[in-house]
DNA sequence: CTGTTAGCGCCTTCAG
DNA sequence: CTGAAGGCGCTAACAG
């Protein structure tokens, strides 16, 4: 338990203590045979550099905090792992908290962690967050910080997001290939610019196609399973069902498949459906839901080499990542029969 | 972006840095009006102390390593949660790493961790972990590591697992209540003692209602989904497919499933299934499936005060705490004409 | 190429 | 109750 240091190693070879720090830093001159004899004799003690007594010298944690608002959910944990690989390569120690989607708790931890001088920040903004004033007080500082996924356009710092625009229109515009008719968006609430950004994308493939905006149309839902659930099961009720779903997210389509064959409709026979940001989920429901996948440990990779890059070099001038995913088409879209 | 210190505020005041240190250290005799007076000013010039330099004094880093196999899997990430409850209140920092089920890379983190001097380690054995050599060493030097989950009986460790043994005779019990006359355990490698124990919970529970062990028989599938696919449909080919199936977790449970409904069986009428260690899958399938629910949260919390106290009392003799979880029973298992 | 020295920011005796 | 001084382990000038 008790630590060697380096002045142990420097009386054990009567050598002085920069010397041997010098051996464990390749920066400085020092003479190969004394480099050797120390880094040996060291290893021997078992002795190793201090992280903290290093960090307390260079001004610099070594430690990056991750705030997401979940990491139950597949799609955080699968960034988180891309942003580990990056930093943890890079000699970097990565503290991963969660919002839990309070805007209070993002706050909080954010809070703790640059309390605990974390030499940069990756973020995804909690559902309920509007305040940016915490962000924008930190970034002025120069404090580095990226936003990734659930960002808020107006701050002004480095983002790495998805082209949620282009790929809900692929996913529309699929539906609108299989010859559904009549499609209903099933969207999140407006004020998330990641579901905003989907809904100009349904939006957009109804345009392209001559269809009638009236006819295809918007319904905001929100982003729970049950949310899907309820709306369809309204839908069904007022006899206003389309002939397919493109929706917000997963859970919101399988929301809506559960309230579909709770009704006995067939998917994707009499009612087609679409997911976004797919989870291993769709492969396992019945019918298998298509959906759009995103390239999640990308997104997580991209965002800690922005962020080591504004560290290691300063900040300059913000710059926005946008990534691209795949339409992955299973069968709650595939008509048996294409008119 | 410059951090003020403790001398800026000392001087601001014209009094010595330890008096400032004194009143952020309730422990020393300092005058209520003086520590009131550093207090404020303190917070007025954004002074807090440095969480390194506070380290580097009292030898301590603060930081917890937690190394999983994985934590895409909920029942990881969970756990997680509840550990970072525990430990982030006491303010201590929560630095995970996954071993992929890789020994080679569970060393590795365990090496990366204790070098950077965290104060106890947390442990989940990866499927490949034989070797516990180095986990000897550092338990011989006293360094406090608790294990969950995976863990192997032969550490001379504290350790939070799950009465697997219990919970699967439970879930075979339930089946045999049921009214299901034929049954197989559908198990995992042996050399897991998770897979083991939850074997022998089956066979306790064939045992105890008298039911022969020749018919009513362990096969050992994997942990896979795509396993429990793959024998599921061997025992169809080969005509010899019981009335229920308890499987040592719910991916092999939903493979058994995808194959019994490829092959039009319906489930639970004609063949019943239980998983183990449920996730919010066993809601979402069709039907639902039965499975046991472990205390995911409650693991976590309890490994984390485990470990705080051997890190505050010491070591003393190892200690084994078992959890109980519940069985949910859902539709996958529940004869609609009981006979 | 190597040793000496002065901190990094804080805590903690030891005097007073 | 308060100040001065030493040191946690390491690095970075500065001499030599």
């Amino acid at each position: 338990m008790k630590h060697v240091t380096i002045k142990d190693v420097a009386k054990r070879l009567n050598v002085s203590v920069s010397s041997v720090s010098r051996a464990f830093n390749d920066k400085y001159d020092i003479k190969k045979e004394t480099k050797e004899l120390i880094l040996r004799t060291a290893k021997e003690m078992g002795y190793h550099p201090n992280p903290i007594a290093r960090k307390l010298m260079q001004q610099k944690s070594y430690n990056i905090g991750v705030v997401v608002p979940e990491f139950i959910n597949e799609f955080f944990s699968e960034t988180i792992i891309g942003i580990q690989d990056v930093l943890i390569s890079k000699g970097y120690q990565v503290l991963i908290m969660q919002s839990n989607e309070h805007y209070e708790n993002e706050l909080m931890n954010v809070k703790t962690l640059s309390d605990n001088m974390v030499d940069g920040l990756i973020v995804s903004l909690s559902r309920e967050t509007h305040n940016t004033e915490f962000y924008l007080k930190l970034l002025a500082e120069g404090y580095p910080i990226i936003f990734f996924n659930r960002i808020n356009d107006s701050l002004p710092a480095s983002k790495v997001i998805f082209n949620d625009f282009k790929w809900s229109f692929f996913a529309t515009e699929h539906l609108i290939k299989q010859g559904f008719k009549k499609i209903y968006h099933l969207s999140g609430q407006n004020h998330l610019s990641l579901a905003k950004n989907r809904m100009k994308g349904f939006q957009k493939a109804i345009e392209k196609y001559d269809m009638s905006p009236e006819e295809n149309r918007v319904i905001e839902t929100g982003l729970l399973m049950d949310e899907g659930d309820k709306i369809t099961q309204e839908l069904i009720d007022n006899q206003d069902l389309p002939e397919a779903f493109s929706c917000v997210n997963d859970p919101v389509a399988l929301g809506a498949m559960r309230a579909l064959k709770r009704n006995k409709i067939k998917i994707p026979e009499e009612v087609g459906v679409v997911g976004f940001t797919e989870t291993r989920l769709a492969d396992l429901v019945d019918p298998s839901l298509t959906s759009v996948k995103q390239p999640t440990y990308e997104i997580g990779k991209t965002t800690a080499e922005l962020l080591l890059k504004q560290i290691n070099n300063g900040f300059k001038t913000p710059e926005t990542v946008s990534l691209d995913g795949q339409l992955n088409i299973r069968a709650s879209s595939v008509r048996k029969t294409i008119a």
